[in-house]
DNA sequence: TCAATCAAAGACTTTATTAATCTATAATAG
DNA sequence: CTATTATAGATTAATAAAGTCTTTGATTGA
């Protein structure tokens, strides 16, 4: 069990979005360059940020993307759960008894992960770290 | 990313043993008819558990698994472990840096889920749930 | 001793998932 | 219009998980 390479390169942009100009739209050319990824790519991982209402995006010249809400209003969680849904870790396909214990508590496991990833916001790393 | 169903079948073959007498070695037939899986994928399952030092093994007639600690000192993420081994969730390839925020969160927030299953014990388990 | 019973190990195959590419289409600024 | 940039879908490649098959080794008890 893993986190894929996309949250990986989702969570990476974000950061650098972060930290960038906030009016400026970013293309995907400059962002997939930094993280060694290409371009086609990383597009249809953005794609799934622009949908989860994260950051938007302007075709054309001088085009790209954008946070799309404050920074403070991004959590780590919020995307994590763009890129790799919002399905539980642990499925019994079975699932014959709501009072399953196993189920509810690795269910109950997750949910703290969750909470926590939850209250880091996007402005936590903003100036503190550099993107490289 | 999601739970194996290796760590399904740990989970609900400890489940089993914990409910069983717990002097009478169960073989991996029995174990594997219930939960409708194959002895042989099973049994290399059952060998982790062994390695980690959670059930022992008995060859021969007879023969078969059982617990080797009380139900109160094994937990879900003993189990888990065996299972899915015990690397990070999130891995950077790059790993520059130690002061790495994204990276920091992420294993701490690793750390809350595996906190909380460390202190959920299979003793909590036995008789509040029948195995089917 | 020997045959039946059971676990362990390793090589192998199949299936599923993730990662990545390629190509075509749509939007927009200048 | 045309260059630029995102979106979408089909397709391929790479990796990992799931499962099978076969051999070996240990143990029992007849
Ligand atoms: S016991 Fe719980 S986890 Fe297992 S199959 Fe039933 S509902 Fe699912
Ligand atoms: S910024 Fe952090 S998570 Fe990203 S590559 Fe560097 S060390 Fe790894």
């Amino acid at each position: 069990m893993k986190y894929s390479k996309a949250t990986n390169y989702a969570l990476h942009t974000m950061l650098y979005l972060v930290s960038a100009a906030p009016n400026k739209p970013i293309g995907v050319q400059l962002l997939a360059e930094r993280q060694g990824v290409s371009p086609t790519y990383l597009s249809k991982i953005l794609t799934k940020l622009v949908k989860a209402d994260l950051i938007e995006s302007a075709s054309g010249a001088n085009g790209g993307y954008r946070l799309k809400r404050k920074q403070e209003e991004i959590s780590f969680l919020d995307i994590i759960h763009a890129i790799e849904g919002t399905a539980s870790l642990f499925d019994c396909t079975l699932n014959h008894s709501s009072k399953c214990l196993i189920q509810q508590e690795m269910v109950e496991a997750e949910r703290q992960m969750e909470q926590y990833l939850q209250n880091k916001k996007m402005s936590e790393l903003a100036g503190k770290m550099t993107v490289d």
